[in-house]
DNA sequence: CGCGGGTTTGAGCCTACTCAACAGATGTGG
DNA sequence: CCACATCTGTTGAGTAGGCTCAAACCCGCG
């Protein structure tokens, strides 16, 4: 679970309290809440399978998609402070959560403190993920933001996994890429039509494919937030 | 510091732990780096006075202020899982700086879980105050746009104080702002001066008023992400 | 077969940008 | 303490990137 156990080496117990904390299994189907409408402190969920996402809403029925989850994702950490859900979390695609209450995570912090650190240090690569989208967002152009966000979405997919490929799953509609870049679903209609008649894109929905990775991520000075994790401060 | 002691009560024994967390304290000018040009691990910081930010810059000149920092602020949270810095932290305003190591927040995890979740809790609502912030990058007008920053940044001086002034400093030059906005430099000085020429703000720098909030925040459906927090869950 | 969600394409428009120039502050070195 | 350089703010004129509106198409599904 969770992911930490592919960046480091743990002790027997420390997965055994892992694997505790494993909570009640639920799965969802794609647009459920992640939580149910759930009671105010059962509020930590671990994403075991498919894809969340976090929206904000306002008036105008103006959204916003500011964070995707995927398998191994922790949900939660953000709203620690709230007894109201602040923004609506719901699933992207069919799949399987783990509940936890706060208290739990609690418990870990005491007992594990190791496991803790490394679970926050994990939630700080989203949180240094997420400037970079801000950034990209603010300044850059509709095609540079299209494809620092594919990139993105592909560090992510691979975070930690040996294999790499340029190939990977995208289950999201160009009206939602749209929500989480900004931009009118037609307009990424038009991107990325675009971006496949010039070669540098091969679609077969649900996958996408970026042909020169390496270009893309030179032109925008792309850093893979993902590739690397410094845990020893938690040893 | 850091602001707990502002939301809760502490036993005597906490407030002992937080004296004893402030660490080498150092005072830093305006546009200094918060971290020296620092060793990797002594990558905390607690912003005793003054305003610090958090940049991102790309090719191009391009910068993004994706983070503002004030007195009590921790910071360093979102880049515990980097050995390298992510991003540029500097000093807004001249300040003073708390130095710890990351160590110390691992013990105060340890022996104090409950100013530790505390801590967390406190984190989140910036997190979530992020969310609001790329929300209102990505999908409002600029003059929208302006108005959340302006908004978000008067609760935030004025988090948990009593004195609720619809006057606070905005110590940013307007290109500054715009970095922060995802505007140039000239379109923030005419929204400002619009704003101020129909009378809804009121400039006397680096004061700002905003004369009549609660159009604003209705207009906006602005939520106060700093107001209330719940520690519940930490106790 | 009809319906709805998603995609594709066209035409025209508006918001926020660019470029340019100047006025005020601020600061800095001689 | 002045002279010069640099940063900040202000205003005008023209431009363009991404939006809006509109319509058709595709495809899975009841």
């Amino acid at each position: 679970m969770t992911r930490i156990g592919r960046h480091i080496e743990l002790a027997p117990e420390e997965r055994m309290a892992l694997a505790r904390l494993e909570g009640n299994v639920e799965s969802r189907s794609k647009r459920d809440p992640v939580f149910g409408a759930g009671k105010p402190d059962d509020r930590i969920a671990v994403l075991r399978s498919g894809w969340a996402a976090s929206r904000v809403r306002s008036a105008g029925n103006q959204t916003t998609i500011t964070q995707i989850f995927m398998a191994g994702d922790i949900i939660g950490l953000s709203e620690l402070g709230f007894n109201r859900p602040p923004h609506e979390i719901s699933m992207q695609t069919d799949g399987i959560v783990n509940l936890l209450s706060r208290n739990a995570l609690r418990d870990l912090c005491v007992k594990h403190p190791r496991l803790f650190a490394l679970l926050l240090s994990l939630s700080s690569l989203d949180a240094t993920a997420m400037n970079d989208r801000l950034h990209s967002v603010t300044r850059l152009s509709a095609e540079d933001r299209l494809m620092h966000f594919l990139l993105s979405i592909k560090s992510k997919t691979q975070q930690a996994s040996e294999q790499v490929s340029d190939r990977f799953p995208l289950p999201m509609s160009q009206k939602e890429i749209g929500d989480a870049l900004g931009l009118t679903d037609i307009y990424v209609n038009r991107l990325l039509r675009g971006l496949q008649k010039s070669g540098q894109l091969t679609l077969s929905r649900p996958y996408i494919k970026i042909n020169d990775r390496m270009a893309w991520e030179e032109r925008l000075g792309f850093q893979d937030r993902y590739a690397g994790l410094d845990v020893d401060w938690a040893c």
